[in-house]
DNA sequence: ATTCAGTAAGATAGCGCTATCTTAACGCCA
DNA sequence: TGGCGTTAAGATAGCGCTATCTTACTGAAT
């Protein structure tokens, strides 16, 4: 019986030693025993589990991730908070993880390839048991950073055909092209395509907008109204007033975020431009609030919890050591019409 | 000059001891050296710190959590991430002390007492440097919880007198009276409060309305048409639409938040109620997007990034052992006027 | 019997730091 | 000069776990 238990101390905490001397057991067999290892007898598990409860036990994830050289945190890197597509998914991404018993740590990248690489540094210092990450661009680096520490990696939002690489997304091209085709579809001809930000998934989305309207001999590089800034209702509002001023034959546009979409609408609404008759309007993501608007925004309704519960799955099946059956996971898209068009 | 360091590993991770051989110190020095301990003379700081950047050293969080019983984490419990409000005050928060070196552990806790109760009791088990939490509504056991673990916690958006508690906020009752105060002074008399979630600091800014109305002697309990759904733009409309066909006489609108009044506002425009003529209709949070609004929304203007780093700075100080000057601060609120009202 | 896997437990030895005790060196005053 | 507080360094001993090695005990194959 005798233990390897060290000297008891009067300190409030309850470790894995109390446990072990309340179950009778050594301290290894307590850890293996909560851990769920085999090789410890069903009779030792139960005793220890109840042990553990009684005393209200708690592991030490400090002591823990010292120890196994790995925690049970997982490192979430986003763009931006102020974005509601990423904060749906930290939260889906959030729940599941907490669920299975990881916490999340969250960095802001502020679609700065730089940031993400130093955050990254840092972060990787806490040995984190996975990491998820936004997109596919970001620094050579950075990638390098990922790859060397052998912390398993699901990239969100985009999907990629290298089998090295995990990811849960869809095909931002594909939805663009689908909204442009929809609105060629309801006979318009002078399509704009208005976008802030202009980070790698907007500039795909613009690829499909080209694709289309250049297929239906529409495309005119004029009408590709882009802005750097954030995006944001207000920019959403200036875009429209500034370029249908410039471009007064357009009947279409295509914004490429629904936060945009909507400060198109309301100026529109300002404006007394008549939605859609005499100028069609469309938005990305289908953001809250999308369907409430007047007239209700056509958008593309991006699953961005379905992307957080299949990354989040995605990444516990790696961090187990599992093998997944799909390295990319294509969740895919859905055209919402509304009234806007 | 011998020093105590243990024999060399081949790991890939770079150490203390890595840094101590480097600068020709004890492993314990280049420690005291790097966390800015007096009682290291001037020479030596300058060269640990040149070895420890020379060689790219990272500490552990793990091992330092371990030895010192104390981690560089920052534990935030929130209700909810899909409101912006949080979302906010997180984003300032998460900036603060991201700058200052610490991780910020965030808990969702939807409103939920219980969940609250759980989600601390976990993650104190992290040995959290500090804590923000949202409000002072929680169980016995959560606020024993928090006493008893000694960690120095920050009280989020709401304002007490109570010495021994540290909090930044403002009077939401205050606000609550002055926007109703704003209605009854542009001649509005039937005046409703449209609210729902119901959370402790709805349910002040409800007091300041009665308290508003009930001194102008226009207080009707009917007019308070409260929900206790999570807050949406929908939730607004469908309050707007329900309520005012049971009250054709109501002649302003005060909603708990931006998101209800807009979710109102876009309603009023889709029924064709004229805004602010036949109804006026006031929010609360200048949430994004409520000055886009057509018309613009009149709204309480609610300083959460101030908040945000307000609470943050002064956990800092309760962190580093300092004593803050005061155990409140009122960042106040500012009211927005627009032309829904 | 004898060997040999295979299994269930325990003993041992750290993980990479910091708290704490100890020691050496340096004044400073009587 | 001696004694003593003060400071700057180092030695020592863990923090609370888990990886790994070892040992004791099965039972089936030989």
């Amino acid at each position: 019986m005798s233990t390897t238990s060290r000297k008891s101390r009067a300190s409030g905490r309850i470790t894995l030693d109390d446990v072990a001397l309340s179950a009778g057991v050594s301290r290894i067999t307590a850890s293996r025993a909560l851990r769920g290892e085999r090789s410890v007898g069903a009779d030792l598990v139960a005793r220890v589990a109840t042990a553990a409860a009684t005393l209200g036990y708690v592991p030490d994830p400090a002591a823990r991730a010292l120890a196994s050289a790995r925690s049970h945190t997982v490192v979430v890197l986003i763009p931006l908070l102020s974005n509601n597509l990423f904060v749906d998914l930290l939260e889906a991404v959030q729940r599941s993880l907490h669920a299975a018993g990881y916490q999340v740590l969250i960095g802001v990248t502020h679609y700065q390839a730089e940031e993400e690489e130093a955050l990254l540094a840092s972060y990787l210092s806490h040995r984190p048991a996975g990491l998820l990450v936004t997109g596919f661009d970001r620094t050579a680096r950075c990638r390098d950073l990922i790859a060397r520490s052998g912390v398993p990696c699901v990239h969100l939002m985009e999907i990629s055909n290298d089998p090295a690489v995990y990811c849960v997304g869809f095909s931002q091209a594909d939805a663009g092209r689908a909204m442009t085709e929809h609105l060629l579809q309801t006979g318009r001809r002078r399509i704009a395509f208005a976008a802030a930000q202009l980070d790698p998934r907007v500039m795909q989305r613009l690829v499909g907008y080209r694709e289309a309207l250049s297929a239906a001999g529409c495309y005119d590089p004029a009408l590709e109204w882009l802005s750097a800034q954030p995006s944001s209702l207000a920019l959403g509002a200036q875009l429209l007033e500034q370029y249908l001023a410039r471009h007064p034959d357009v009947d279409a546009i295509f914004f490429c975020n629904d936060d945009l979409a909507q400060g198109g609408l309301l100026a529109a609404l300002r404006l007394g431009i008549q939605v859609p008759t005499r100028l069609a309007i469309a938005g990305f993501n289908d953001l809250a609030g999308s369907d409430q608007m007047w007239p209700p925004l056509t958008t593309i309704r991006t699953p961005r919890v379905e992307i957080g519960e299949s990354a989040a799955t995605m990444l516990l099946q790696l961090m187990r050591g599992e093998t997944v059956s799909r390295h990319s996971v294509d969740v895919g898209w859905q055209l919402v019409q509304r009234q806007s068009t």
